[in-house]
DNA sequence: TAAAAAATTTAGACTTGTCTAAAAAATTAT
DNA sequence: ATAATTTTTTAGACAAGTCTAAATTTTTTA
């Protein structure tokens, strides 16, 4: 059916969609770590296939074909974290590069009998929404704990950043999904944020803040 | 590491190994449905990472490294078909193409995990053996029930046609992995026999006969 | 609004894995 | 032991996906 290039290409157009309505040929080189020209390249072959709409010189969106790809892989690669985190106990920072792989598992019937099998998760390890087999999920209304003040709470879910790095510092801070912050302070020097979780307190920086997700 | 391709030839000549000492050109041709010029070309490569022994005209055997490479492949292939049947619940027929893909998912650890899941099944949906992670595991000494005489009885075991319209007439006919059978009666005629099993009398051509495997 | 800079596309090349047709080697038959 | 047949390899080509360098278009700056 698809390539794995072009699959690969598909999810990184429709992630790049989220943040900007046409995605660039040099946005795309640069999530794919790859270059402009064979990006050029392939938006001829996904135009031709009419996964996507291109015209020279005015960036890409997905068509509807090309969106139900997208979101079928994207379906895949969420409901393979899930499993690797719940049934195969790896933690959160280790499954991304394995499902990196397993989302081009092409059978449908595997993908809905392991989404049933796990009952069926809303979201994944990393608090992303995993779409049903339709490619319908409901959109996480999510905001940074940057939007908070001293003394409002909110519900960790979801992350901004996926790396390792950062998702391993939030696991040592005992910072996981699920878990209730609240705001005690924001250090006018350099707006960093004192937490409490637990009944603990944590420090974090403005940067660390703004790609933590919360739910109010 | 190895790419898919070179991944699929060593195990086809692994495969091919079990029956001749000496693999040749035709045949892998022939098991990975491609041309004999093309073969040529692969074992080329496959010599040149050490990972079979080429002599031109001369057919190939696989070096201790290229075997390390095809029995992982194999583990992950069966392990992955024994999650399909054991916790997916697909039938004994509708895997083969499925682990065909993932037993190319590259992680050790995830599938070491999974073997683990699982606690070490010994052998997947068809009889065949799982190697465990060093490609260690007991020899099956199975044997065509055309190897029984009248009134001598086995346990089905094994297939040696993996074909999904074999093993369907085979499911339909009760003949599955672990079942006791008798043998009741050879016909002369045609060398077909009555199997007896679980009370009821099964009639099998000697061409089934040949690729239902036990032990005795 | 014209020049400079940045982004994008084109041209041509390379790698992997495949193919067909032809040549060479090995095997089988007479 | 020679001829015929089969098997295998070589030669040359092609598609997918990538790259660098050069050309073109768009955007920014002055
Ligand atoms: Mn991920
Ligand atoms: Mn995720
Ligand atoms: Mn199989
Ligand atoms: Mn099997």
């Amino acid at each position: 059916m698809n390539t794995l290039a072009e699959e690969n290409y598909l999810k990184s157009i429709y992630h790049l969609s989220l943040n900007d309505s046409n995605v660039s040929t040099n946005q795309i080189a640069a999530a794919l770590n790859t270059k402009a020209a064979s990006v050029t390249d392939m938006l001829k072959k996904l135009a031709d296939k009419e996964l996507i709409n291109y015209a020279k010189y005015q960036g890409v969106t997905l068509t509807s074909a090309g969106e139900k790809v997208a979101l079928h892989i994207i379906r895949k690669h969420r409901l393979w974290e899930y499993f690797l985190v719940e049934k195969l106990h790896f933690k959160w920072d280790e499954v991304h590069d394995m499902a990196e792989e397993m989302e081009h598992i092409s059978s449908v019937e595997l993908t809905d009998r392991l989404d049933k099998f796990m009952d069926y998760p809303k979201h994944d390890p990393h608090g992303d929404p995993i779409p049903d087999r339709d490619g319908k999920f409901k959109k996480n209304e999510l905001q940074p704990i940057t939007a908070l003040q001293v003394n409002e709470s909110g519900i960790i879910s979801g992350v901004r950043d996926h790396s390792a790095l950062f998702l391993q510092y939030l696991e040592k801070q005992q910072l996981t999904i699920g878990k209730k912050i609240k705001v005690t302070e924001i250090i006018e020097y350099d707006q960093s944020m004192i937490l409490e979780v637990e009944q603990t307190k944590i420090h974090i920086s403005r940067e660390a803040a703004k790609n933590l997700l919360i739910v109010i």
